[in-house]
DNA sequence: ACCTGAACACCGTTCAAGT
DNA sequence: ACCTGAACACCGTTCAAGT
């Protein structure tokens, strides 16, 4: 057999994506092969090849897709009239529950693709996540300069997904208090407290 | 031929361990390979398996091996008499500078094992690394009690190890501004202005 | 007892061959 | 034009066989 026309390329994308979010979702610990995902599209393996570059395209791609659909839950979840300190807890919240919901899919958001540049889509909502905590900073410390305010956003989001990092990975997971949200929740507080009152410089230089 | 006899079963731990960093070291990227390491130490793939239950166990024992060696660097570098802020940057930078001039031994550090629990050796060196970082913490904030210690030297570690994660990790590394060193200077200064003067708990509570 | 190297079951990727 | 499935070069792991 050959030649089956069942589905149109983008119909095969979503396939592939869907069959990649199933294997996942099913053991967080899955290896995600051409063969288990072309199997569960109900296709070959020679029609990824079709489709995407290689199985690291096809993992970038449903990347970009889960950014997509949390930077979505991120905008339904933040409220326009609280205070700019509860709506970045929100959206902290917003990734947090993502990589305890769906360790699987975090997992495949966390690994680094060894493939450098090319993903615009990805780049854009990445940008665009990062957009919404700058506006909740700004408005938090209104006489920061823009610079400022962007170094922040980076620093905080890095730290709260360093967290997510560390508590999903096998080490310090025993013990009530080191759990993912307490640790964003501290950690977010203290370092707006800090953003607002301190001095970005430290008190004492070091050398 | 067979039995060779050359090395003890430490020296042929010591010489995997030592063709697992050259690997990693003459490129970062490069798959750490069972035959790769086998042929780096002048032996065969079978051989490994007499040593290591398997290839990640040797890992493993690998990060093992360069955890403790941060940690002697870190012992090193600090000063008891410079102030605990100074400390904790110190710290931070032997982390960064890891992953700055030996970036594929810091992906080593940083994959996370599939394996859990067994290692206690990592456990115990990780261990030692938070118990500097808290003694640092505890000397900068006197009043807070040894929970809340141990919270915030979680969470600002986590925290730096998130900053090297993104840096290191494709997206975000063009803009000068945006460099591990400056977020993760940021970082340490603004948490720990906040750490010192204000409150861990909102200002304004979230729902 | 120590080490080899062939074997096994996998993997990503390619591509001639079928319809 | 679309899709297959066999082939290729790899991979981790095992183990009978050599010394």
């Amino acid at each position: 057999m050959a030649r089956r026309n069942d589905h149109s390329r983008e119909q095969l994308r979503d396939l592939a994506i869907r069959s990649v979010l199933n294997i996942v979702d099913r053991d967080e610990n899955a290896k995600v092969t051409t063969r288990s995902v072309a199997q569960g599209m109900g296709y070959t393996v020679g029609t990824l090849y079709l489709v995407f570059r290689n199985l690291d395209d096809l993992l970038l791609q449903v990347s970009s897709e889960l950014l997509q659909r949390l930077y979505s839950d991120m905008r339904f979840a933040v409220k326009d009239e609280a205070d700019p300190q509860a709506t970045i807890f929100v959206l902290a919240m917003c990734y947090l529950a993502l990589a305890e919901q769906y360790p699987g899919r975090w997992r495949l958001l966390a690994r680094g693709s060894s493939t450098v540049g090319d993903n615009d889509e990805l780049d854009k909502v990445v940008e665009a996540i990062f957009t919404l905590v700058e506006t909740s900073l700004a408005r938090l410390a209104p006489t920061r300069n823009s610079k400022e305010i962007a170094i922040a956003a980076r620093a905080l989001w890095s730290a709260i997904h360093g967290i997510c990092v560390v508590s999903t990975s096998s080490h310090l997971h025993h013990r009530a208090y080191f759990d993912a949200k307490a640790l964003t929740r501290t950690l977010i507080y203290t370092y707006l407290s800090g953003f607002m009152f301190g001095n970005i410089e430290p008190l004492t230089q070091p050398s």
